[in-house]
DNA sequence: AAGTACTTTCAAAGCGCTTTGGATATCTCT
DNA sequence: AGAGATATCCAAAGCGCTTTGAAAGTACTT
């Protein structure tokens, strides 16, 4: 038995089409899809039959004869333990969805174990299930890319694997940049003891972050002081967690940068738990990836932030997927976004 | 020219397997697929050779032959205008994602606008490019229920619709109960204003979330004044507006009831822009889908909360829609969650 | 020894589309 | 009017798998 269920739910498919219309599958096949030897009126009995019948080629054949699956895979791996899904990944999804329905793929969704993470991407090479993939979240040096390399899988990394040999597409914001700003901007601001509330230590943009931060320390002349860079899993509690410890430093901060705004408003409530207020006591500045569940529509933000869509960023590696997959001789291509830099009331000069 | 990439890509296939192993593509099928009917011996041979070449059935090959496309679709409707993905949405997935590996589904994803949406289901179905879908964020009376029975498309809905006389599957959390304890906890704490920020109005969690409320202080003899009653997306800059308004009010309330985590963390701004303090000069008491990015593993919980992991309710859902998916006859069936109320320092005994 | 029942294997059909390589009809031009 | 071009359509092959229906080989009975 194959197909019976199916039947059911779409009776209608080419060869009905086609002997309903008394023509050959070929033409009608054609006709849909805008051949140009096919005969004008011919095209149009056959589109109005399509459309009267609600036919829609059936996706399964489709992507069998074309040697096509029409499907994006994006693997997100998750660790045991800490099986946490990164909220802007939902913005990313989003971003990059539009773009694929623009071109008729489908976005193929799957949660892998850290370790199983390479021997997945074989999987689907293997099974040849997608035409294409984007990777989440490198690291400095990230072995996927190789891997995909070797596949000959086309791949897009949101990000970029600065240590990484490979030539491969990316789109990234220059965080390098980013920070650097917002590193300057509370110096100017007379913030000579500012901190860092990073993301996890080994992943690419958190270093290129904590360059930028440095960078700028170093241009004033402010030494900067290892015990004021925090690393982890950026979420509320580690926000709140990592401002604590530094408010029980010596020397506690005048200035914190968040990686994120969730990261921030941890930290916000570390601040406000130790009676202090943000922007008078102390100042906070954030990375802030425009997600669509925070974002603020009030004329001045709450946070001062580097502010960059990461809506955007899908949309734009979606489109840089597609062309790659489209064309494969296509040369590989970088897209750098600039980060802004947004004031608002969570930043005001150093006390003196 | 078909399939000549993916021909690079792949080059093992059962025909050649078969060649290679001198047995015809039958036997080389059925012993990779388990069937009894083969030499011991033979099945052997034939891992052997298929561990050897890496072969995994091409995925558009089999989906065509079994007429099973082997993926579930998840369908997000995205406002024009407001493109909010639900933030609780990533970790639903991630818990359905893990269902759907057990047993071998792909998990599509795919953000439509609001007024495509009922057609997208039709598209789904005439491509045949799934074998089921999760419906998320029902109304009351939820159209897409009707359309998917029509269809002939098996669904599960996360969450419910009351008003709908379609018979369906469905896992929900018992909203109703759950805040009918939480509003009577404040009401033991002494409360006597309590405010609830609700989620949209027209969302169907939203109706028996209020409905429970509304039980509580009927069941207490405290009349219901409509003004405490907030409908909304459920963002943080939702909570913090709601929360400012609600202050601003003649009699403000002494507890504010919020729908979500995020809403919780508005809410908590908006008091503490007032000079008020959590839990000492206002309770909060939030709803807490257990998000992975929001969780706190400390002792005591920050916010009071009715907790429900919507993580485990996407593993439930996947669970429920595979079994309908493999016996399509089976009953329909509907799981009820019930909710744990932690309480923690947001709530305070009202001053009197 | 011949009939019956398994066991094990295979050739070929089929899934529903796209694409190749004609075939037929219609025009155009000399 | 006939040759060559052009427009329009079609039969059949092919995508890589699963599944059907049969055949061949083995073992067991009587």
């Amino acid at each position: 038995m194959t197909g019976n269920k199916s039947a059911l739910k779409n009776a209608t498919n080419l060869k009905f089409l086609a002997e309903h219309l008394g023509l050959s599958q070929t033409t009608v096949s054609r006709a849909l899809n805008g051949f140009p030897e096919v005969n004008y009126k011919t095209r149009q009995l056959v589109q109005a039959a399509a459309q009267k019948f609600n036919y829609q080629p059936n996706a399964r054949a489709k992507r069998l004869a074309t040697g096509r699956s029409m499907a994006i895979g994006h693997l997100v791996s998750v660790s045991k333990g800490h099986e946490i899904v990164n909220p802007i990944f939902a913005d990313f999804i989003a971003g990059a969805s539009a773009r694929y329905i623009e071109s008729g793929y489908d976005l193929l969704l799957s949660l892998v174990p850290d370790e199983k993470e390479l021997s997945a991407y074989n999987d689907l090479a293997a099974r040849d299930a997608v035409d294409g993939v984007i990777i989440h979240t490198p690291k400095e040096d990230d072995k996927r890319l190789k891997r995909l390399n070797e596949l000959n899988l086309p791949f897009v990394v949101h990000g970029r694997s600065t240590k990484s040999n490979e030539v491969y597409n990316w789109v990234d914001v220059n965080n390098e940049s980013a920070f650097f700003r917002a590193t300057e901007f509370l110096i100017d601001l007379g913030h000579r003891s500012i901190a860092l509330v990073n993301g996890m230590a080994d992943l690419d943009f958190a270093i290129r972050r904590t360059k930028g931060y440095e960078r700028a320390l170093s241009k004033h002349q402010i030494d900067a002081v290892s015990d004021y860079i925090l690393y982890g899993e950026m979420t509320e509690p580690y926000g709140y967690r990592s401002t604590i410890a530094l408010l029980d430093r010596p020397i506690p901060p005048t200035a914190i940068i968040a990686s994120s705004i969730l990261v921030a408003n941890g930290v916000r409530r570390g601040i406000e738990e130790r009676g202090l207020k943000m922007g008078h006591d102390i100042s906070i500045l954030s990375h802030d990836d425009d997600l669509s569940y925070f974002r603020d529509e009030s004329d001045v933000p709450v946070y001062s932030a580097t502010r960059s869509s990461v809506r955007v960023a899908g949309y734009k590696s979606a489109d840089l997927l597609i062309k790659t997959i489209e064309d494969p001789t296509r040369q590989r291509e970088g897209i750098l976004i600039e980060a802004d830099l947004m004031i608002g009331t969570s930043t005001k000069p150093a006390k003196s």
